[in-house]
DNA sequence: GCTAGGCTTCAACAATTGTTGAATGGGGCA
DNA sequence: TGCCCCATTCAACAATTGTTGAAGCCTAGC
């Protein structure tokens, strides 16, 4: 596919430009209100483009939203595994530790080149949506996201050897959850906190998001079952 | 208002059916396709009533969707600060544990009436479709479930005195993000486990992610800061 | 039995939806 | 120059959207 252009244009001068307006314009919008609440014509609008254009590059709308969606996701699956690949050399012969795997889980989400592209936090929300929704959601984050996960969680039943199956499963899901409404930013914190957290303090979000579910996990291999 | 009527008609006999009936076929519609996805129309259908009653009995669309949402938050609320006036009392002089403060806010949740009821169940994936959503879903939730949420908060603080505020909050944050996750049911954890976890096992979705979010908790107050 | 009034239905509205097929543009290649 | 192919625009489609106002029903009170 085409999605190693993710943001720089690769060959005949701006031929793709008009393409990736489109899929800019849509990862904002489907973001902010999911895939009902966004027209063809509101992002043809916010590309700065017919309403055609995006049936004639996508096809129809769903398959832009997929289009949309797997852009950015096969890049972080690379760098997290890159990530978790590192930890791991780095920890050998020992198995790395769960501080090292949730490192290495959420350390590129934040720290590439993007934590300040306004676009990637678009990219963020959208997952966070899609995370979320019933329907057809959980098979877009299973298809591109459960083979990359299922190293994490191999890597997690090295370094906690005690734990059963079934809570490792839960854990991350704990794990995704907590990251998916931190990434949604909704920006309900700040309110709850009165103004002493920012939803939008995505470095902040990292920080604590990493101390709690590092106790969560390892608390698993200390109780007793 | 008449939110008092959850489950039993007040009055005068079927007078409320075709109200209530609404509301149901709106909150489970709602819960599995948000707001924009579903339609008055599909709503009518569900109920088995005409089009126009729904405009005729709730007013605008948003009002339907703010008076589905709205029903159940307040039963919620009550059980859950119950649960937590009781923790309190039982603790007293001291200040509860995490752990029974992390119990009397998901106990409720699911050991009511309401474990088997389908339609508590379509409740709570709206609440987790709120929550994630970006626009006026975080407002909804502020309004409704604040000052709930305070109080517990509340009690963290006095059983973490060494808790730095924000920690506190994005703590919540993260034990908001892991329930939410879990009651929108997207059927992904199963697909992920390959069969040895079911998102639908409300239960031990309970004690897992009690036991991960105390040790979240608690991990805060040791650590130094 | 009659009437008042809330509940329910019917029919229709203007606006907007995704999608399409034909027409237009323009650049590369023969 | 002329031709072809790709990207783009234009105009229009049938279907569906939320919402409304007028008309019918049905029970409670007189």
């Amino acid at each position: 596919m085409d999605s190693v252009s993710v943001s720089s244009p690769q060959d005949g001068a701006r031929l793709e430009s008009r393409r990736t307006r489109i899929l800019d314009a849509a990862e904002k919008l489907f973001a902010e209100h999911g895939y009902d609440g966004v027209t063809l014509r509101a992002i043809a609008r916010e590309a700065d483009v017919d309403v055609a254009l995006a049936n004639y590059h996508f096809g129809r709308k769903h398959e832009l939203f997929e289009a949309t969606f797997m852009r950015r996701a096969e890049l972080l699956n690379r760098w997290r595994i890159r990530a978790l690949d590192e930890a791991i050399a780095s920890a050998a012969p020992e198995a790395p530790s769960v501080r090292a795997i949730m490192d290495a889980y959420l350390y590129p989400l934040l720290h590439g080149p993007h934590l300040s592209d306004p676009a990637w936090r678009s990219y963020y929300a959208l997952v966070a949506y899609v995370n979320n929704s019933t329907e057809w959601g959980g098979k877009l984050m299973s298809r591109f996201f459960n083979p990359m996960v299922d190293r994490f969680i191999d890597a997690l039943r090295k370094a906690l050897p005690n734990a059963p199956e079934e809570a490792l499963f839960w854990g991350y899901h704990c794990l995704s959850g907590a990251l998916t409404l931190a990434f949604a930013q909704t920006g309900r914190l700040d309110k709850l906190s009165g103004g002493v957290c920012s939803s939008e303090d995505l470095e902040a979000a990292y920080t604590h998001i990493v101390a709690f579910v590092t106790a969560g996990f390892e608390q698993i291999n200390l109780s007793v079952e």
